[in-house]
DNA sequence: AACCAAGTTGCACACGTTTGCAACGCGTGG
DNA sequence: CCACGCGTTGCAAACGTGTGCAACTTGGTT
């Protein structure tokens, strides 16, 4: 039989790895199940292909032989032909706030549910993101999340144009071309004025993270206009670019120790809150919440422990996360500098009065 | 001029795109670029590529057109290649406890660091590790790390073929064809049993995690030695599958309700311990450490809150990560089951008393 | 001028998969 | 007996890259 099928595909005549240390790599591919089973390498990709035209019969046999030689479809080869890697990147912006990790969680299982596979990195600053963006494409990425961080503009118009949806966690940034999940921040303002008010709190402090965020200067503006328009209150102080716990501690020690008498402190993260109310009641013996009631933020597991019992107010975790995935995922045409906004729940705990049951007082 | 050159690679003669939604996704590939700089795609491919031979003057070239275009190299075609896809795996087990998130962030930086990506899963029981480390498999990941769980020993042993290395974090089976991290988890139990010993408890109760853990059950023989060999002291109880923080305080409430009197409590997790520290606390009314001490494990950032001021063992973050990271990019030729131990430290906060500056009492 | 070494470049094959297209087998209705 | 249609199957062309090999250029030495 003379040479006459080319048989270019040969294998194992290939020069001696370059990677130094090689542990055998032998891979298997649809080509040696296709072999074994004696069906072509079509065959083989048919049955592993959900709704492929391929007989019961072939079907069987390819089955077989896939089981007993331990193959593995390589998506890599998959998504290359397909253009569509069925991988999401995400990006972190805040590891320090437990909430942020609920999140990562909750993306990762999501994802995964979907048959989607997370790509995780770490970006702090504007330019780590934007390297984490740039990776991300490069491993073709079929959309990122990102969670508290924004990349530059023109990289995010550059993913529009190859169209990897982008998709922003509690941040959001005009002109943007990406779908943004925020929280009705204005309004949580109000409804943490309005409780606060409600209980008998007139003299207010506000503590907050990183000043530029809009979500921050939302809520507090809600929070203002709230204040302003019961004509009951005051604000005595702000602090701002206070993370984590020491900060808010070390910050209502020493506003306190100047000589400010709030009596209710109004924190934007439960971090924080929880290092207020270690401030007050340990290091400065203050009565909370007879003297000085205290409001968190963000419902982490901390705030419902029986030494801390935070008020805070409880993010719709779930809610946001599917919007945010139900968003990328959607062949929807909606034109994409696109908003959804969520609302927030206060959680009464027992860092602030009870209200009265007589109900509302009256306004103004 | 006759058709001479096949020039078979003809772009944009395809067929319309299956995906349904295509916001236009022109891929940039290097054949663009090399168009544009006017050389052949292997000189481009030269140019992305660390010391490979190209002159200073086309590097320059293909490095002007790539900018314009705005070219990034396909890595999933250059893994498909190089069959390196500097993918790493990373299967979360414990997502509760903050330590493992710390540990999480501390992975995807320092993977980030080496220029390795890290896809992360997220899974609980075997049948999920299992499932896991097939797809990572699939995605040709070059190695696997994971975090407080194992996988079974037929998908190690199958990772072992393919040269996947594994690396367990916290977690060791007899056997399996993988690197372990561990702590020196014996001597942390007699550590631990000592600073108590020498503070004056002689009452113990231990709590514990998921029972078949073999470091819950190491750290545990290695304290009820010390114990018993001190002749001392007793051990009135032992609550196990207990994790998190209301696990502990729930436990500690019951024991003690039912009318033991330990003196010292040794939890095998932070989450817990301040669970039993508000268990006894706020619940019943203990003075912690005057009455009963409480030892927690990890050093969480909370352990450190001026609430808790817990007395806890710190685990080597960083060393672990360094250890397996090292280990799983080592070239040396060191066989493969492999066990990698750690020492842990005690911080003595204010939840044990001070032990007395006479110092070390006698033994026996 | 002839020669050689060193450096650079392009060709073409390979990586493992999907998929349009044409060919095939087969049963059925005319 | 042919035509037709339908369900399966294999061929071969992609997807975007890396890289051995041979060809070419260049510059220096004999």
């Amino acid at each position: 039989m003379p040479a006459k099928k080319p048989q270019s595909r040969r294998r194992g005549a290939r020069k001696a790895r370059v990677g130094g240390r090689e542990g055998g790599r032998e891979l298997i591919t649809s080509h040696e199940v296709a072999a074994l089973a004696g069906v072509s390498r079509s065959a083989v990709s048919r049955t592993f292909t959900p709704d492929a035209s391929v007989s019961d019969e072939t079907r069987q046999k390819v089955m077989r032989a896939a089981a007993q030689l331990g193959y593995q479809p390589n998506v890599i080869a998959r998504s290359l032909i397909t253009r569509r890697s069925r991988l999401i990147g995400l990006i972190m912006g805040e590891w320090e706030n437990p909430f942020y990790t609920a999140m990562l969680r909750q993306f990762s299982e999501k994802l995964q549910a979907r048959d989607y596979r997370v790509m995780l990195l770490a970006g702090n600053s504007e330019k780590d993101v934007d390297d984490s963006v740039r990776m991300l494409r490069q491993y073709q990425v079929d959309g990122i999340v990102l969670v508290s961080t924004t990349p530059s503009e023109e990289l995010a118009a550059e993913c529009a144009r190859a169209g990897v949806r982008l998709v922003l966690l509690n941040r959001d940034r005009q002109g943007l071309p990406a779908t943004s999940v925020v929280l009705d921040n204005a309004a949580i303002g109000r409804d943490v004025a309005s409780l606060l008010l409600q209980a008998g709190y007139r003299q207010f402090v506000t503590v907050r993270g990183r000043t530029h965020l809009r979500a921050g200067v939302e809520r507090q503006e809600g929070f203002r206009d709230a204040i302003r328009a019961s004509g009951l209150a005051e604000i005595l102080g702000d602090g701002t670019d206070l993370v984590g716990y020491a900060a808010g501690r070390e910050f209502i020690c020493n506003f306190i120790n100047s000589g400010k008498r709030p009596d209710a402190v109004v924190c934007s993260s439960d971090l924080t809150a929880i290092g207020v109310l270690d401030g007050l009641r340990i290091d400065l013996g203050v009565n909370v919440p007879a003297d000085i009631a205290v409001v968190g933020f963000g419902d982490i597991p901390a705030a419902s422990w029986a030494a801390n019992e935070l008020t805070t107010v409880a993010l719709p975790l779930d809610g946001m996360i599917d919007a945010a995935l139900d968003d990328m995922f959607a062949d929807d045409g909606v034109e994409r500098p696109r908003r959804i906004v969520l609302p927030g729940r206060i959680i009464a705990r027992a860092t602030t009065r009870r209200i009265s049951p007589a109900g509302k007082m009256a306004r103004g």
